[in-house]
DNA sequence: GACTCACTGGTC
DNA sequence: ACCAGTGAGTCC
């Protein structure tokens, strides 16, 4: 008897092929395992989707055209197949983000797997045989009550939560105490947790591996070498690793016995994918958690306000959201919130950078053997070198966007395409040799610190030390993690870096951080930024005083200082009161009255061109096409305009949005859209345009 | 998405 | 004559 297999590939969405491809075998081959199928002249992993006796004709332009099948090359049979679920979560996420099945499915395995032999896999597996690990946890710290309670409820209830805690209040222990019960309760349950970022696994794999035992944890991250996420993987798929701790590709690990999701840092931008399938792990998890029965928790001081809004309380009409909201809202130990202070830099002298207070409470610190931390989000020493004589400016050629000014290496450089150059001895343009930064950047603010401070001494008498970390300092092969030490071991007094330190690290004796200049942000076009902003400073304050006992012994307070141009915005009078929900409240009102997400949802439609009339005028055709499409009534579809960075690498970028109150008839427009769109390619309208791509759900505008 | 093939234009 | 770069077409 022959067989006939659906069998899912690498290939994307917008080829000519079909979601999976059809492939003969002598046996039947179980859905979920993994085989080698030929695919032109090449050998590919593919997963199988379905399968079924051949000669069963289901289709009728099958019986048209019997076409004579390709046998698959082998069966992978070592691995047991993956499971109904994780298949179901894959095709939810190409169907919702509008991938190829193929596409996603790939993608969620590791790489390694894609040029493993029958022989090699069989050779590892037999190498990584163990048994589940028995996960130990010998206890934690005692709870506060309010961990407590949100561990009771967590414990007495379905879900999904928003476990709402602000910087300080325990949510790890938290995360730690659920996954501890989980295990204890079920010894075969497995726990997935996600955070935002690489830099933050080691710090949580160290705290979970201390509290279950290494061989229970596995991680699952991108700065991982191939053979390393293979063994994670395996081990995960296998059973054994109880815990598996990873970023968003983690959402697609295999567990066969998947109990509990966390996200941790559930607002943080990068859990949306930028590339490839834009899907985003955060809402994934949710749904995962829907499908397999899994309890799923998210975790934030600052909610993203799709979170914040889905877990509202029930109030008059409105029956609430579906999430179960636990708020956490005190420090732990004695230790308050940092005191925030705003200074009106339009009451400073001109180009001032670092304001005299500020200065003053920095000396003040470092005088005390204290820390600091300075953030400024621009990285290089200078955003734009210019001209003094004629109207010259460090422009790429290539891109929108100025080249930076990077003085370490004297060079200008585009963040966006890499373009890099020697920096001119004199004025391209018109030959005068005054050229001069313009505005500033990281590198800048550490020299300008320096010579500020140069006749500050720390309490024996030595002089400051001034740090920078940033993408720059850290760019080298664990950097990041001796820049880091150094600043854990008091080696450093004033840190001055970008986002990259805000983010999560313990620092135990900074008393005192400051934002140099977030104003950017208060009036972005991105509707999405003063949510950012609001995260990012409330994430930048948790980084100040987080040891109440050594805030104590050294008889001072945490500040947080906000540089900026607009002390009276709403956004810093609600920060300074620590007050998310009020910022939300305000947020949401203001999105509601717009019709903006989480009201309305949203999808763009991404070209990129050689120029830009053509990447627009395919979106605008698209536009068009999309009349009369089902779902096309309750959508509303506006014209192409330029993307935000018009133009990268010589490539014009222009973007189309569709928006609509209900999230289904966006779905059921994209589906329909999509046919359309691949043939419009090869229409006239479609000349020029290199590529083309749908994001649902954007993140920003 | 990964790959091949045909065609282009530039250089030794 | 020999390439890198590019665009079009293919893959059950």
């Amino acid at each position: 008897m022959n067989w006939r297999l659906e069998v899912a590939v690498q290939t994307p969405a917008h080829s000519a092929l079909g979601d999976v491809l059809s492939y003969a075998s002598p046996q039947p081959v179980a859905p979920g395992a993994l085989v080698r199928v030929p695919l032109g002249r090449r050998e590919v992993l593919g997963v199988v989707w379905s399968g079924q006796p051949a000669g069963v004709q289901d289709d009728e332009d099958e019986a048209a055209a019997p076409v004579e099948l390709k046998p698959i090359a082998a069966v992978l049979d070592a691995l047991p197949p993956l499971s109904a679920g994780w298949r179901d979560l894959v095709a939810f996420a190409a169907r919702y983000y509008q991938r190829s099945l193929g596409e996603i499915a790939l993608a969620a395995l590791p790489p390694q797997l894609r040029d493993l032999s029958t022989v090699q896999l069989a050779r590892r597996l037999k190498r990584q045989a163990a048994p589940a690990a028995a996960a130990a946890s010998p206890g934690g710290p005692a709870l506060t009550p309010e961990q407590a309670q949100a561990l009771a409820r967590f414990d007495a209830e379905s879900g999904p939560f928003l476990l709402f805690g602000s910087t300080g209040s325990g949510k790890t222990e938290v995360y730690l105490q659920a996954v501890a019960a989980l295990l204890e309760r079920e010894p075969e349950a497995q726990a997935l947790v996600m955070v935002p970022e690489i830099n933050l696994t080691p710090q949580l794999e160290a705290r979970f591996k201390d509290r279950f035992g290494s061989g229970a944890v596995v991680s699952l991250h991108s700065g991982m070498t191939n053979p390393q996420r293979l063994a994670s993987w395996l081990a995960a798929h296998g059973g054994a690793a109880r815990i598996v701790l990873g970023t968003r590709m983690a959402v697609f690990a295999s567990m066969p016995a998947l109990k509990l999701i966390v996200v941790d840092e559930e607002h943080d931008p990068s859990y949306k994918q930028q590339e490839g399938a834009r899907y985003s792990a955060r809402d994934l998890a949710v749904w995962r958690g829907r499908r397999e029965g899994a309890k799923v928790m998210l975790g934030s001081a600052t909610p993203s306000l799709e979170s914040w809004h889905q877990s509202r309380p029930a109030a008059g009409e409105d029956g609430g959201g579906r999430y179960l909201r636990l708020a956490m809202p005190s420090r732990i130990g004695t230790a308050a919130l940092p005191t925030v202070r705003l200074v009106d830099m339009g009451l400073q002298p001109p180009r001032t950078v670092l304001s005299a207070a500020l200065l003053d409470a920095i000396g003040q610190r470092v005088a005390r053997g204290e820390q600091s931390m300075v953030f400024l989000n621009r990285r290089g020493y200078a955003p734009v070198l210019a001209c003094g004589d004629c109207d010259w400016k460090s422009e790429c050629p290539h891109c929108s966007a100025f080249r930076v000014f990077h003085k370490i290496d004297r060079t200008l450089r585009c963040h966006h395409c890499g373009f890099t150059e020697r920096v001119p001895r004199a004025c391209p343009a018109c030959g005068n040799p005054d050229i001069a930064p313009v505005g500033r950047g990281t590198e800048r603010l550490e020299e300008h610190l320096g010579e500020l401070f140069a006749g500050v001494k720390r309490p024996d008498g030595s002089p400051v030390r001034i740090a920078r970390i940033d993408a720059d300092s850290t760019r080298r092969q664990g950097a990041l993690e001796s820049q880091l030490a150094a600043v854990h071991a008091g080696e450093v007094d004033v840190l001055v870096g970008t986002q990259m330190i805000a983010k999560g690290h313990d620092f135990r004796r900074i008393t005192l951080v400051a934002a140099a200049n977030p104003d950017g942000a208060l009036f972005s076009s991105d509707f999405r930024a003063p949510e950012r902003l609001f995260g990012l400073l409330m994430q930048s304050a948790g980084r100040a005083g987080r040891d109440a006992a050594y805030l104590l012994a050294q008889g001072t307070t945490a500040e947080m200082w906000i540089q900026t141009h607009h002390p009276q915005h709403a956004l810093f009078a609600a920060l300074r009161r620590h007050d998310y929900p009020a910022f939300a409240q305000r947020e949401l009102e203001e999105r509601s009255a717009a019709g903006m997400p989480p009201f309305a949802f949203q999808a763009l439609l991404r070209a990129d061109a050689r120029t830009q009339e053509a990447a627009q005028g395919f979106l605008n055709a698209a536009g068009a096409a999309a009349e009369g499409l089902e779902g096309a009534q309750q959508v509303t579809r506006y014209s192409a305009v330029p993307h935000a960075m018009q133009r990268v690498a010589n490539v014009e970028r222009a973007q189309l949005l569709v928006e609509s109150a209900s999230r289904a008839a966006l779905q059921r427009l994209l589906a329909a859209w999509q046919p359309l769109l691949h043939g419009l390619r090869k229409q006239p309208e479609g000349k020029g345009v290199i590529r083309w791509l749908v994001d649902v759900d954007p993140h920003s505008i």
